[in-house]
DNA sequence: AAAACCGACTATAACGTTTTCGTGTTGAAA
DNA sequence: TTTCAACACGAAAACGTTATAGTCGGTTTT
């Protein structure tokens, strides 16, 4: 098995020294013509390319962000990793990915494995685990040994480091006051524990727009579901017997969930009851009746994300002043609402 | 801003050299107590942590995998992807993960980033373009430099390296034959173009199903799909006054979109056409009516792959001989078939 | 008392680069 | 002929580790 070419490799074999090598790959004005183009000739032969590893080493950067997300199976993390890629590789910088699985270990073993020199900075989505224990010790870590940080989506406001988050409680918001223009009265919300913050934020926004349009806020219309696993059987549960006229659910999951449940309990959707989810994924598109959403324009999240920490990264200058960028949603209004 | 302390930092400190610190905190023999537990202690309050580029760079691995594929939006990745890393992190290697958007020059990209010095060995799934161009030069390029690559689903007849297969003409005929056994006689193929590996596998299987039960091929009620964008109109187009009885499509997407077009086109499923798709995804099991599949078993695929790769990492000697595993597929009877 | 040994370290090379600072050979100016 | 650039190249250090091979004072052997 021949192994990858060296500098070294190349200087022996020409009777050259490695500095020279390295000149002349370089194109250096201090290597003859001749010698240059020897040299080039033998490396192109040999399909030389530089070892990174070593260069990582000797630059101390090694122009690579790391991604640390829950899961991917998300449409919208994928969504996101596009913008980051597209900015990332614009500006001469790669991507890895790695994935917590919404775990709080895993999540901690990530960091610390990129953070230990395989990256020069961090754009995450905490793991939900994380936020329900608020240990963020590992990510401070990082942030005080100087690397940068931009969180993402499911950000901590604990942890000082710049963000960019969608407007989740405006988001919604505009979803339900949209129902409410629709003439509904009676709005279920499902939504998730409150310690996950979008959920949190998201229903904030419903009842906001609740009170705004001079409505009751019922809990008894409220769902705050756990685990996504058992989703399905929970959501039928509670919309059994319950008079509504609209549901709003905090995520795409939910609300395919709901449309089922209520198709069982023989209601149509939309003609007897509206539904609108959060975040616009593949499922959205195909359902029948397709998804009326809250997008979140992913790309443009990871494109603001890769800039922000692109900057940061190039920045001579210490700066201290971090920031959160709050990126709008558009309501995607389909076929599981009435006209 | 402090960066991350390093040996040589901890050894000028405590005036004791570098070698002395490495060894204390390998807990070598060579040192005594009282030194050792001086500079464990130091080592932790400053939270030392050994920089994994230096010892990548020293090492000559890495002790990471890479994995390339297409596309992540596809929950089929996600599950290989889990797969992978269960075995990977078990025997204490990292992952990371690079996307090749199923462009060709992208592949080729992360190919060349991660052979110079980023892993020891790559798990791929090549891109739809790379198949179309036949220009697999770059995966040639990095396993005759030594590094183990293992392919699965969309192989590469022509590269010699291990692969991980499913049986995909015969999970193809396995649903055809179900749909045969259902009495269905005019069973129409939403397939690929052909350069897609498992397109071509699959569309074989079905048109074996359909021989060996003395049914005849009828290329009238075959599609072949190029631009998955536009699939939904062709699909519609496709079945437009067509007198079919059953569907199988090769991917859940194109089973998705069937199901619509017939019902557009005012046919019932299950009842009057019954559809079976490839691939079990999120979708599937929410759609109403729930999807058949063949179900690929991602997870048990990406295992499979990374027992491969590190198999041959951590062999001594250069096994030169490459096996490809083939996994067994299984059909899920979910609502779309008559019963 | 010389030889051998041992405990507790340190020096050094190596991994593959790049870059700064030499250095020896020209040819031309003084 | 001496002096001095210009030219073309080489040596060495550095990035952070680890492993191998010393080193050196002191204790045990015979």
């Amino acid at each position: 098995m021949k192994r990858k070419i060296t500098l070294k490799q190349i200087a022996k074999e020409l009777d050259v020294s490695v500095s020279t090598v390295s000149k002349a790959l370089k194109d250096s004005a201090e290597i003859s013509v001749d010698t240059k183009e020897k040299i080039k000739a033998f490396a192109k032969l040999y399909n030389y390319k530089p070892n990174n590893i070593a260069l990582s080493l000797k630059n101390r950067k090694t122009k690579t962000i790391g991604i640390i997300i829950p899961e991917i199976v998300h449409h919208f993390f994928t969504t996101v990793i596009r913008g980051i890629e597209h900015v990332a590789n614009e500006k001469g910088y790669n991507v890895i990915i790695c994935l917590s699985n919404n775990s709080f270990d895993k999540e901690v073993l990530n960091l610390e494995f990129l953070a230990n020199g395989s990256t020069d900075g961090f754009i995450m989505s905490v793991a939900k685990e994380t936020q329900q224990k608020e240990d963020y010790h590992h990510i401070k870590e990082v942030i005080s040994q100087g690397m940068p940080v931009v969180m993402f989506d499911r950000v901590i406001d604990e942890v000082i480091c710049d963000k960019v988050v969608i407007s989740d409680k405006h988001g919604a918001f505009e979803a339900v006051q949209y129902l409410i223009d629709l003439q509904c009265k009676k709005i279920a919300l499902i939504s998730t524990v409150d310690y996950v913050s979008v959920g949190k934020l998201r229903t904030a926004g419903y009842k906001e727009a609740l009170t705004t349009n001079d409505l009751e806020v019922n809990e008894d219309l409220i769902l705050k579901i756990e685990d996504v696993d058992h989703s399905e059987e929970k959501i039928e549960e509670f919309l059994k017997g319950k008079d509504i006229d609209a549901v709003f659910a905090v995520n795409e999951q939910f609300a395919v969930n709901a449309i089922k449940a209520l198709t069982k309990l023989g209601k149509k959707v939309p003609d007897d009851v509206s539904v609108i989810g959060f975040t616009d994924g593949v499922v959205s598109k195909s359902f029948i009746p397709s998804l009326s959403t809250v997008n979140q324009h992913g790309e443009h999240m990871g494109a603001k994300a890769a800039h922000l920490l692109i900057e940061r990264l190039e920045s001579e200058t210490e700066e201290q002043s971090f920031q959160t960028t709050v990126l709008d949603t558009s309501l995607i209004i389909r076929d599981s609402v009435k006209k």
